[in-house]
DNA sequence: GTCTATACCACGATAGAC
DNA sequence: GTCTATCGTGGTATAGAC
Protein backbone atom coordinates (compact mmCIF):
# COMPACT_ATOMS: atom_id res chain seq x y z
CA UNK A 1 0.00 0.00 0.00
CA UNK A 2 2.52 2.62 -1.55
CA UNK A 3 -0.63 5.36 -1.32
CA UNK A 4 -1.26 4.95 2.67
CA UNK A 5 2.40 5.41 3.26
CA UNK A 6 3.18 8.23 1.20
CA UNK A 7 0.40 10.06 2.71
CA UNK A 8 1.46 9.07 6.08
CA UNK A 9 4.71 10.55 5.42
CA UNK A 10 3.69 13.76 4.06
CA UNK A 11 1.18 13.97 7.07
CA UNK A 12 3.72 13.81 9.84
CA UNK A 13 6.44 16.03 8.10
CA UNK A 14 3.75 18.57 7.58
CA UNK A 15 1.68 18.89 10.93
CA UNK A 16 1.69 16.04 13.41
CA UNK A 17 4.99 15.19 14.54
CA UNK A 18 3.84 15.68 17.93
CA UNK A 19 0.76 13.62 17.58
CA UNK A 20 0.82 9.43 18.76
CA UNK A 21 2.54 6.94 15.82
CA UNK A 22 -0.83 5.23 14.60
CA UNK A 23 -3.13 8.72 14.61
CA UNK A 24 -1.87 9.92 11.38
CA UNK A 25 -2.74 6.68 9.80
CA UNK A 26 -6.05 7.93 8.77
CA UNK A 27 -7.99 11.28 9.69
CA UNK A 28 -11.33 8.88 9.95
CA UNK A 29 -12.06 8.81 14.02
CA UNK A 30 -12.95 5.21 13.28
CA UNK A 31 -10.40 3.70 11.97
CA UNK A 32 -7.86 4.97 13.71
CA UNK A 33 -9.80 3.26 16.56
CA UNK A 34 -9.77 0.10 15.49
CA UNK A 35 -6.11 -0.14 14.31
CA UNK A 36 -5.18 1.49 17.98
CA UNK A 37 -7.50 -0.78 19.70
CA UNK A 38 -5.76 -4.26 17.88
CA UNK A 39 -2.57 -2.79 18.48
CA UNK A 40 -3.23 -2.39 22.29
CA UNK A 41 -5.53 -5.36 22.87
CA UNK A 42 -2.65 -7.61 20.93
CA UNK A 43 -0.12 -6.60 23.50
CA UNK A 44 -1.79 -6.35 27.22
CA UNK A 45 -5.07 -8.26 26.51
CA UNK A 46 -9.14 -7.21 26.05
CA UNK A 47 -9.60 -6.14 29.38
CA UNK A 48 -6.25 -4.85 30.39
CA UNK A 49 -6.95 -1.94 27.98
CA UNK A 50 -9.06 1.11 29.11
CA UNK A 51 -10.53 3.02 26.28
CA UNK A 52 -9.45 5.79 27.57
CA UNK A 53 -5.95 4.40 26.48
CA UNK A 54 -6.85 3.33 23.61
CA UNK A 55 -9.22 7.08 22.58
CA UNK A 56 -6.53 8.93 24.10
CA UNK A 57 -3.64 7.12 21.81
CA UNK A 58 -5.74 7.11 18.88
CA UNK A 59 -6.28 10.96 19.21
CA UNK A 60 -9.92 10.37 19.84
CA UNK A 61 -12.61 11.31 22.42
CA UNK A 62 -13.48 8.89 25.00
CA UNK A 63 -17.40 9.16 23.70
CA UNK A 64 -16.52 8.31 20.22
CA UNK A 65 -15.91 4.56 21.14
CA UNK A 66 -19.26 4.90 22.05
CA UNK A 67 -20.47 6.91 19.12
CA UNK A 68 -18.90 4.67 16.46
CA UNK A 69 -19.25 0.63 18.32
CA UNK A 70 -21.94 1.56 20.75
CA UNK A 71 -19.64 -0.17 23.54
CA UNK A 72 -15.94 -1.58 23.97
CA UNK A 73 -17.52 -4.96 23.50
CA UNK A 74 -18.73 -3.87 20.50
CA UNK A 75 -16.07 -2.26 19.58
CA UNK A 76 -13.56 -5.69 20.17
CA UNK A 77 -16.47 -7.06 18.35
CA UNK A 78 -15.25 -4.78 15.53
CA UNK A 79 -11.42 -5.62 15.97
CA UNK A 80 -11.78 -9.63 16.03
CA UNK A 81 -14.39 -9.69 13.18
CA UNK A 82 -11.34 -7.77 10.56
CA UNK A 83 -8.99 -10.22 11.70
CA UNK A 84 -10.82 -13.53 11.86
CA UNK A 85 -13.16 -13.19 8.84
CA UNK A 86 -10.57 -12.90 6.51
CA UNK A 87 -8.74 -15.83 7.68
CA UNK A 88 -11.78 -18.09 7.50
CA UNK A 89 -12.91 -17.13 4.47
CA UNK A 90 -8.99 -18.14 2.50
CA UNK A 91 -9.60 -21.53 4.38
CA UNK A 92 -12.74 -22.55 3.00
CA UNK A 93 -11.47 -21.26 -0.27
CA UNK A 94 -8.14 -23.38 0.21
CA UNK A 95 -10.30 -26.20 1.18
CA UNK A 96 -12.40 -26.57 -1.90
CA UNK A 97 -9.40 -26.92 -4.10
CA UNK A 98 -8.11 -30.12 -2.15
CA UNK A 99 -8.32 -33.40 -4.58
CA UNK A 100 -9.48 -35.90 -2.22
CA UNK A 101 -8.30 -39.19 -4.00
CA UNK A 102 -4.43 -37.90 -3.25
CA UNK A 103 -2.87 -39.35 -0.37
CA UNK A 104 -2.05 -35.79 0.42
CA UNK A 105 -5.13 -34.87 0.85
CA UNK A 106 -4.37 -34.13 4.64
CA UNK A 107 -0.88 -32.52 4.45
CA UNK A 108 -3.39 -29.81 2.28
CA UNK A 109 -5.98 -29.73 4.90
CA UNK A 110 -3.87 -29.09 7.39
CA UNK A 111 -2.22 -26.29 4.94
CA UNK A 112 -5.70 -24.86 4.16
CA UNK A 113 -6.15 -24.19 8.07
CA UNK A 114 -2.45 -22.86 9.06
CA UNK A 115 -1.11 -20.87 5.94
CA UNK A 116 -4.08 -18.06 6.34
CA UNK A 117 -2.77 -17.43 9.72
CA UNK A 118 0.45 -17.25 9.48
CA UNK A 119 -0.47 -15.33 5.89
CA UNK A 120 -1.99 -12.81 7.65
CA UNK A 121 0.64 -12.44 10.07
CA UNK A 122 3.22 -11.86 7.94
CA UNK A 123 1.40 -9.55 5.90
CA UNK A 124 1.24 -7.14 8.74
CA UNK A 125 5.04 -6.26 8.67
CA UNK A 126 4.19 -2.92 10.68
CA UNK A 127 2.62 -4.53 13.44
CA UNK A 128 5.55 -7.10 13.66
CA UNK A 129 4.54 -9.90 16.48
CA UNK A 130 1.60 -7.68 18.06
CA UNK A 131 -0.86 -9.28 15.40
CA UNK A 132 0.44 -13.09 16.19
CA UNK A 133 -0.68 -12.21 20.06
CA UNK A 134 -4.06 -10.81 18.77
CA UNK A 135 -4.88 -13.43 16.11
CA UNK A 136 -4.43 -16.15 18.49
CA UNK A 137 -5.99 -14.31 21.13
CA UNK A 138 -8.99 -14.66 19.05
CA UNK A 139 -8.60 -18.39 17.85
CA UNK A 140 -8.35 -19.91 21.74
CA UNK A 141 -10.26 -17.30 23.51
CA UNK A 142 -10.86 -18.28 26.88
CA UNK A 143 -12.99 -14.91 27.31
CA UNK A 144 -16.93 -15.62 26.34
CA UNK A 145 -17.31 -12.35 24.89
CA UNK A 146 -14.56 -13.06 22.33
CA UNK A 147 -15.44 -16.57 21.63
CA UNK A 148 -19.22 -16.03 21.14
CA UNK A 149 -17.95 -13.74 17.71
CA UNK A 150 -15.47 -16.66 16.98
CA UNK A 151 -18.40 -19.21 16.94
CA UNK A 152 -20.35 -17.68 14.93
CA UNK A 153 -17.77 -18.32 11.82
CA UNK A 154 -16.60 -21.26 13.24
CA UNK A 155 -19.39 -23.53 12.98
CA UNK A 156 -19.06 -23.78 9.28
CA UNK A 157 -15.22 -23.71 9.18
CA UNK A 158 -15.32 -26.67 11.91
CA UNK A 159 -18.16 -28.39 10.20
CA UNK A 160 -16.27 -28.02 6.74
CA UNK A 161 -12.56 -29.41 8.23
CA UNK A 162 -14.73 -32.12 9.91
CA UNK A 163 -15.90 -33.34 6.51
CA UNK A 164 -12.50 -32.60 4.62
CA UNK A 165 -10.88 -34.89 7.41
CA UNK A 166 -13.71 -37.82 7.11
CA UNK A 167 -13.30 -37.61 3.16
CA UNK A 168 -9.44 -38.02 3.31
CA UNK A 169 -9.76 -40.68 6.82
CA UNK A 170 -13.16 -42.34 5.87
CA UNK A 171 -12.36 -45.12 9.11
CA UNK A 172 -12.58 -42.28 11.32
CA UNK A 173 -15.74 -41.57 13.25
CA UNK A 174 -17.09 -37.33 13.39
CA UNK A 175 -16.26 -37.25 16.91
CA UNK A 176 -12.66 -37.97 15.80
CA UNK A 177 -12.72 -35.77 13.44
CA UNK A 178 -14.38 -33.04 15.46
CA UNK A 179 -11.47 -33.39 17.97
CA UNK A 180 -8.69 -33.28 15.45
CA UNK A 181 -9.91 -30.16 14.48
CA UNK A 182 -9.95 -28.99 17.82
CA UNK A 183 -6.77 -30.05 18.73
CA UNK A 184 -5.25 -28.58 15.78
CA UNK A 185 -6.46 -25.08 16.29
CA UNK A 186 -5.31 -25.30 20.26
CA UNK A 187 -1.22 -26.56 18.72
CA UNK A 188 -1.47 -23.02 16.50
CA UNK A 189 -3.12 -20.48 18.88
CA UNK A 190 -1.14 -22.12 21.86
CA UNK A 191 2.57 -21.88 20.39
CA UNK A 192 1.88 -18.87 18.16
CA UNK A 193 0.94 -17.08 21.37
CA UNK A 194 3.52 -18.37 23.36
CA UNK A 195 6.08 -18.25 20.46
CA UNK A 196 8.14 -15.39 22.25
CA UNK A 197 8.10 -16.32 25.61
CA UNK A 198 9.39 -19.94 24.56
CA UNK A 199 12.76 -17.73 24.41
CA UNK A 200 12.91 -16.40 27.75
CA UNK A 201 11.02 -19.85 29.37
CA UNK A 202 13.78 -21.77 27.80
CA UNK A 203 16.72 -19.84 29.11
CA UNK A 204 18.33 -19.73 25.89
CA UNK A 205 17.96 -22.93 24.81
CA UNK A 206 15.41 -22.25 22.21
CA UNK A 207 16.05 -19.73 19.46
CA UNK A 208 14.26 -19.39 16.48
CA UNK A 209 14.61 -16.67 14.48
CA UNK A 210 12.12 -16.83 12.08
CA UNK A 211 8.22 -18.50 12.39
CA UNK A 212 9.08 -20.69 8.99
CA UNK A 213 11.11 -23.40 11.31
CA UNK A 214 7.34 -22.59 13.78
CA UNK A 215 5.09 -23.53 10.46
CA UNK A 216 7.05 -26.36 9.51
CA UNK A 217 7.50 -28.17 12.50
CA UNK A 218 3.59 -27.28 13.28
CA UNK A 219 2.66 -28.88 9.86
CA UNK A 220 4.36 -32.28 10.09
CA UNK A 221 3.16 -32.40 13.67
CA UNK A 222 -0.24 -31.94 12.48
CA UNK A 223 -0.23 -34.19 9.37
CA UNK A 224 0.92 -37.00 11.70
CA UNK A 225 -1.49 -36.50 14.72
CA UNK A 226 -4.28 -36.61 12.24
CA UNK A 227 -3.08 -39.36 10.54
CA UNK A 228 -3.38 -41.35 14.09
CA UNK A 229 -6.26 -43.58 14.20
CA UNK B 1 -13.09 -36.97 52.30
CA UNK B 2 -15.49 -38.35 54.27
CA UNK B 3 -15.05 -36.41 57.60
CA UNK B 4 -15.64 -33.08 55.29
CA UNK B 5 -18.98 -34.19 53.94
CA UNK B 6 -19.83 -35.36 57.20
CA UNK B 7 -19.25 -31.99 58.90
CA UNK B 8 -20.97 -30.12 55.64
CA UNK B 9 -24.12 -32.16 56.23
CA UNK B 10 -24.36 -31.43 60.19
CA UNK B 11 -23.82 -27.38 59.36
CA UNK B 12 -26.22 -27.91 56.84
CA UNK B 13 -28.82 -28.80 58.71
CA UNK B 14 -28.36 -27.30 61.68
CA UNK B 15 -28.02 -23.56 60.96
CA UNK B 16 -27.11 -22.23 57.68
CA UNK B 17 -30.01 -23.10 54.96
CA UNK B 18 -30.09 -19.40 53.98
CA UNK B 19 -26.82 -19.15 52.85
CA UNK B 20 -25.35 -19.83 49.61
CA UNK B 21 -24.17 -23.24 48.55
CA UNK B 22 -20.30 -22.67 48.82
CA UNK B 23 -20.25 -20.75 52.26
CA UNK B 24 -21.13 -24.08 54.05
CA UNK B 25 -17.87 -25.41 53.32
CA UNK B 26 -15.68 -24.50 55.52
CA UNK B 27 -15.55 -22.22 58.49
CA UNK B 28 -12.40 -20.40 57.11
CA UNK B 29 -12.72 -17.05 55.49
CA UNK B 30 -10.23 -17.68 53.63
CA UNK B 31 -10.85 -21.08 51.96
CA UNK B 32 -13.75 -20.11 51.72
CA UNK B 33 -12.64 -17.32 49.35
CA UNK B 34 -10.43 -19.67 47.43
CA UNK B 35 -13.03 -22.09 46.69
CA UNK B 36 -15.90 -19.44 45.92
CA UNK B 37 -13.10 -17.63 43.37
CA UNK B 38 -11.56 -20.92 41.91
CA UNK B 39 -15.38 -21.70 40.82
CA UNK B 40 -16.46 -18.01 39.38
CA UNK B 41 -13.26 -17.84 37.91
CA UNK B 42 -13.95 -21.01 36.14
CA UNK B 43 -17.01 -20.29 34.50
CA UNK B 44 -16.48 -16.43 33.55
CA UNK B 45 -12.72 -16.07 33.81
CA UNK B 46 -10.75 -13.93 35.88
CA UNK B 47 -11.74 -10.47 35.13
CA UNK B 48 -15.09 -10.69 34.15
CA UNK B 49 -15.90 -11.64 37.75
CA UNK B 50 -15.68 -9.09 40.19
CA UNK B 51 -14.36 -8.78 43.99
CA UNK B 52 -17.81 -7.97 45.92
CA UNK B 53 -19.55 -11.07 43.47
CA UNK B 54 -17.27 -13.48 45.26
CA UNK B 55 -17.25 -12.12 48.75
CA UNK B 56 -20.93 -11.78 48.37
CA UNK B 57 -21.08 -15.62 47.50
CA UNK B 58 -18.99 -16.43 49.62
CA UNK B 59 -20.26 -14.60 52.78
CA UNK B 60 -17.25 -12.55 53.50
CA UNK B 61 -16.75 -8.66 53.43
CA UNK B 62 -15.43 -7.36 50.28
CA UNK B 63 -11.97 -6.25 52.45
CA UNK B 64 -11.81 -9.79 53.38
CA UNK B 65 -9.54 -10.69 49.72
CA UNK B 66 -7.28 -7.43 50.68
CA UNK B 67 -7.10 -8.65 54.29
CA UNK B 68 -6.15 -12.30 53.24
CA UNK B 69 -4.36 -12.15 50.50
CA UNK B 70 -3.39 -8.50 49.72
CA UNK B 71 -5.04 -8.07 46.09
CA UNK B 72 -7.27 -9.91 43.48
CA UNK B 73 -4.50 -10.12 41.85
CA UNK B 74 -2.76 -11.79 44.45
CA UNK B 75 -6.10 -14.24 44.56
CA UNK B 76 -5.90 -15.31 41.36
CA UNK B 77 -2.35 -16.56 41.89
CA UNK B 78 -3.67 -18.47 45.24
CA UNK B 79 -6.34 -20.12 42.92
CA UNK B 80 -3.92 -20.87 40.23
CA UNK B 81 -1.32 -22.18 42.38
CA UNK B 82 -3.60 -24.09 44.36
CA UNK B 83 -4.53 -25.91 40.62
CA UNK B 84 -1.47 -25.93 38.50
CA UNK B 85 1.13 -26.96 41.03
CA UNK B 86 0.12 -30.40 41.94
CA UNK B 87 -0.24 -31.20 38.31
CA UNK B 88 3.08 -30.03 37.82
CA UNK B 89 4.45 -32.31 40.52
CA UNK B 90 2.59 -35.21 39.45
CA UNK B 91 4.05 -34.52 35.79
CA UNK B 92 7.71 -34.99 36.79
CA UNK B 93 7.31 -37.92 38.94
CA UNK B 94 5.93 -39.75 36.35
CA UNK B 95 8.25 -38.16 34.22
CA UNK B 96 11.01 -39.70 36.20
CA UNK B 97 9.68 -43.61 36.04
CA UNK B 98 10.43 -43.36 32.37
CA UNK B 99 12.63 -46.21 30.88
CA UNK B 100 13.73 -44.47 27.50
CA UNK B 101 14.73 -47.63 26.43
CA UNK B 102 11.86 -49.10 25.44
CA UNK B 103 9.80 -48.02 22.17
CA UNK B 104 6.97 -46.82 23.99
CA UNK B 105 8.78 -44.23 25.84
CA UNK B 106 6.81 -41.52 24.34
CA UNK B 107 3.29 -42.47 24.95
CA UNK B 108 4.45 -42.71 28.46
CA UNK B 109 5.52 -38.77 28.44
CA UNK B 110 2.33 -38.04 27.00
CA UNK B 111 0.45 -39.54 29.60
CA UNK B 112 3.00 -38.17 32.04
CA UNK B 113 2.21 -34.46 30.89
CA UNK B 114 -1.64 -35.40 30.43
CA UNK B 115 -2.86 -37.94 33.12
CA UNK B 116 -2.18 -35.28 36.20
CA UNK B 117 -4.58 -32.97 34.33
CA UNK B 118 -7.37 -35.18 33.65
CA UNK B 119 -7.02 -36.64 37.19
CA UNK B 120 -7.31 -33.69 38.79
CA UNK B 121 -10.43 -32.76 37.05
CA UNK B 122 -12.06 -36.10 37.63
CA UNK B 123 -11.10 -35.85 41.30
CA UNK B 124 -13.12 -32.84 41.83
CA UNK B 125 -16.40 -34.60 41.07
CA UNK B 126 -18.82 -31.49 42.10
CA UNK B 127 -17.26 -28.58 40.94
CA UNK B 128 -18.00 -30.81 36.96
CA UNK B 129 -16.65 -29.17 33.92
CA UNK B 130 -15.75 -26.09 35.77
CA UNK B 131 -12.42 -27.78 36.72
CA UNK B 132 -11.94 -28.34 33.53
CA UNK B 133 -12.23 -24.91 32.41
CA UNK B 134 -10.24 -23.28 35.32
CA UNK B 135 -7.53 -25.17 34.63
CA UNK B 136 -7.47 -24.70 31.07
CA UNK B 137 -7.79 -20.94 31.74
CA UNK B 138 -4.61 -21.55 33.56
CA UNK B 139 -2.43 -23.81 30.95
CA UNK B 140 -2.96 -21.92 28.47
CA UNK B 141 -3.84 -18.53 29.98
CA UNK B 142 -3.64 -15.07 27.60
CA UNK B 143 -3.56 -13.33 30.22
CA UNK B 144 -0.21 -11.67 31.06
CA UNK B 145 -0.86 -11.68 35.16
CA UNK B 146 -1.93 -15.34 34.89
CA UNK B 147 0.73 -16.64 32.59
CA UNK B 148 3.50 -15.17 34.82
CA UNK B 149 2.41 -17.06 37.48
CA UNK B 150 2.17 -20.18 35.60
CA UNK B 151 5.94 -19.39 33.87
CA UNK B 152 7.83 -19.37 37.29
CA UNK B 153 6.46 -23.53 37.22
CA UNK B 154 7.04 -24.17 33.39
CA UNK B 155 10.32 -23.90 33.04
CA UNK B 156 11.47 -26.87 35.13
CA UNK B 157 8.56 -28.92 33.70
CA UNK B 158 9.62 -27.50 30.01
CA UNK B 159 13.32 -28.43 30.65
CA UNK B 160 12.28 -32.16 31.98
CA UNK B 161 9.82 -32.56 29.02
CA UNK B 162 12.30 -31.05 26.45
CA UNK B 163 15.17 -33.61 27.73
CA UNK B 164 12.50 -36.60 27.74
CA UNK B 165 11.90 -36.02 24.54
CA UNK B 166 15.18 -35.52 23.08
CA UNK B 167 16.22 -38.43 25.44
CA UNK B 168 13.49 -40.74 23.40
CA UNK B 169 14.17 -39.08 20.09
CA UNK B 170 17.85 -38.23 20.05
CA UNK B 171 17.68 -37.39 16.45
CA UNK B 172 15.30 -34.18 16.66
CA UNK B 173 16.69 -30.83 17.68
CA UNK B 174 16.40 -28.58 21.01
CA UNK B 175 14.08 -26.75 19.27
CA UNK B 176 11.69 -28.96 17.69
CA UNK B 177 11.51 -30.24 21.06
CA UNK B 178 10.68 -27.00 22.67
CA UNK B 179 8.28 -26.81 19.71
CA UNK B 180 6.55 -30.33 20.70
CA UNK B 181 5.63 -29.25 24.40
CA UNK B 182 3.77 -26.24 22.98
CA UNK B 183 1.62 -28.46 20.52
CA UNK B 184 0.99 -30.67 23.09
CA UNK B 185 0.05 -28.37 25.90
CA UNK B 186 -2.07 -26.18 23.21
CA UNK B 187 -4.09 -29.12 22.35
CA UNK B 188 -4.48 -30.02 25.54
CA UNK B 189 -6.07 -27.05 26.70
CA UNK B 190 -7.52 -25.85 24.13
CA UNK B 191 -9.94 -29.14 23.50
CA UNK B 192 -10.15 -29.27 26.98
CA UNK B 193 -11.75 -25.92 27.57
CA UNK B 194 -14.04 -26.10 24.72
CA UNK B 195 -15.07 -29.31 25.19
CA UNK B 196 -18.66 -28.12 25.76
CA UNK B 197 -18.77 -25.53 23.31
CA UNK B 198 -18.15 -28.71 20.91
CA UNK B 199 -21.51 -29.99 21.74
CA UNK B 200 -23.32 -26.65 20.21
CA UNK B 201 -20.74 -25.76 17.61
CA UNK B 202 -21.07 -28.88 15.99
CA UNK B 203 -24.87 -28.37 15.85
CA UNK B 204 -25.37 -32.17 17.49
CA UNK B 205 -22.71 -34.19 14.88
CA UNK B 206 -20.43 -34.13 17.82
CA UNK B 207 -21.49 -35.80 20.87
CA UNK B 208 -19.40 -37.62 23.90
CA UNK B 209 -20.64 -38.25 26.88
CA UNK B 210 -17.21 -38.62 28.81
CA UNK B 211 -13.80 -37.08 28.73
CA UNK B 212 -12.35 -40.90 28.30
CA UNK B 213 -13.15 -40.76 24.81
CA UNK B 214 -11.25 -37.38 24.52
CA UNK B 215 -8.29 -37.83 26.36
CA UNK B 216 -7.45 -41.60 24.17
CA UNK B 217 -7.83 -39.58 21.11
CA UNK B 218 -6.09 -36.75 22.48
CA UNK B 219 -3.31 -38.69 23.57
CA UNK B 220 -3.00 -41.24 20.32
CA UNK B 221 -2.80 -37.92 18.20
CA UNK B 222 0.09 -36.29 20.53
CA UNK B 223 1.88 -39.75 20.14
CA UNK B 224 2.22 -39.71 16.36
CA UNK B 225 2.33 -35.70 16.19
CA UNK B 226 5.82 -36.10 18.46
CA UNK B 227 7.04 -38.78 16.78
CA UNK B 228 6.71 -36.76 13.13
CA UNK B 229 10.23 -36.14 12.23
C1' DG C 1 -23.44 13.15 10.96
C1' DT C 2 -19.23 13.75 14.08
C1' DC C 3 -17.38 14.89 17.92
C1' DT C 4 -17.08 16.74 22.79
C1' DA C 5 -17.91 17.56 27.75
C1' DT C 6 -19.68 15.69 31.61
C1' DA C 7 -22.18 13.07 34.87
C1' DC C 8 -23.17 8.33 36.62
C1' DC C 9 -22.46 3.87 38.69
C1' DA C 10 -19.45 -0.39 39.51
C1' DC C 11 -14.94 -1.80 40.49
C1' DG C 12 -10.34 -2.54 43.19
C1' DA C 13 -7.61 -0.67 46.76
C1' DT C 14 -6.74 1.40 51.19
C1' DA C 15 -7.10 3.51 55.84
C1' DG C 16 -8.95 3.43 60.14
C1' DA C 17 -12.63 2.15 63.63
C1' DC C 18 -14.34 -1.75 66.18
C1' DG D 1 -9.95 -10.47 62.21
C1' DT D 2 -13.67 -7.90 60.53
C1' DC D 3 -16.15 -4.08 58.83
C1' DT D 4 -17.29 0.83 56.99
C1' DA D 5 -15.97 4.75 54.44
C1' DT D 6 -13.71 6.64 50.80
C1' DC D 7 -10.63 7.33 46.81
C1' DG D 8 -9.11 6.83 41.87
C1' DT D 9 -10.22 4.43 37.69
C1' DG D 10 -13.06 2.07 34.61
C1' DG D 11 -17.30 1.57 31.16
C1' DT D 12 -21.46 3.78 29.94
C1' DA D 13 -25.13 7.21 28.72
C1' DT D 14 -26.61 11.69 27.33
C1' DA D 15 -26.95 16.53 26.20
C1' DG D 16 -25.21 19.64 23.26
C1' DA D 17 -21.46 21.94 20.10
C1' DC D 18 -19.83 21.96 15.35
Amino acid sequence: MPFKRLFEFLLTSMIAKELPVNSRTLGLTKERLIVVAGELFAERGFDAVSLRTITDKANANLAAVNYHFGSKQDLIVAVVDDIVRPVNERRLFLLDDIDYSRSRSIKEIVHAFIDPVFDACNSESESDNKYYKLISRCIASRDERVSSIIIKQFPEVLAKFVDAITKALPEISSNSAHLKVMFMAGALAHSLFHYESLLLISEGRFELNSTDVLKSELVSFLIRGINAS
